[in-house]
DNA sequence: TATATAGTTATAGAACTATTTTAATATTAT
DNA sequence: ATAATATTAAAATAGTTCTATAACTATATA
């Protein structure tokens, strides 16, 4: 398991978790269509975000799907808690009602 | 300015900031006795916390004391915001409360 | 002024990170 | 089977980060 932290680090990463945010279940060409660099070093970069366990990867006939691991952000909120000796339940039981959700609509 | 998410990504720089968290103002001195690393380790840890905007620094005699710039981490706390399109409004009100007392307090 | 203290900066080596190009693998379609 | 497509793997290169030691700077004190 990689760190999370040292995948937040960088900008590419972070803009996959923000387009994955958005939508879920994307494939890295479609990925790759927002960047600039060629779709081997975006395919890393789904390595590692999913070795830190941040995103989710599930085979599709020959595509790859990516999602977003919510509760795996959640557990890097919580070290800003920590900081701040603070306890931030508004924000889990809001992301967990939508994980929730999500599961309902998937068929 | 630095990044802040590469500063987040060492493992001692967020103990640091931890510790920041729990006591304002600390010395390098003090802060390298929490760890392994040499002195000057510690020293450039500091330097890029500060350069990312992460903590503040403040020159008393031969001391410089550290503490935490905690509205600049509140920034980082919207990208998370971001992914889930969700505002996270108490922690910023709580945080800024809190800045509000520090201050009076600092006679 | 001399000395001690607190801290930073410089430098160098080891370890890690990211990107590109080229090749390999797996799946689907013909 | 063969070709086409989607994606990962490998190898080479370039660049970054971390740490330690040594040298330096600034302040305080005797």
């Amino acid at each position: 398991m990689g760190s999370p932290w040292k995948a937040l680090s960088d900008d590419n990463r972070r803009k996959i978790l923000l387009l994955l945010g958005k939508k879920d279940n994307m494939i890295p060409t479609e990925i790759a269509e927002h960047f600039k660099s060629t779709l081997p070093a975006i395919s890393i970069q789904l390595r590692i975000l999913k070795e830190a366990d941040l995103i989710a990867e599930r085979k599709l006939g020959k595509n790859r799907l990516y999602s977003l691991n919510r509760k795996k952000s959640l557990k890097l909120v919580e070290f800003f808690e920590d900081m701040y000796d603070y306890k931030l339940n508004s924000l889990k039981e809001y992301v967990e009602n939508k994980e929730k959700k999500k599961k309902n609509n998937e068929n």
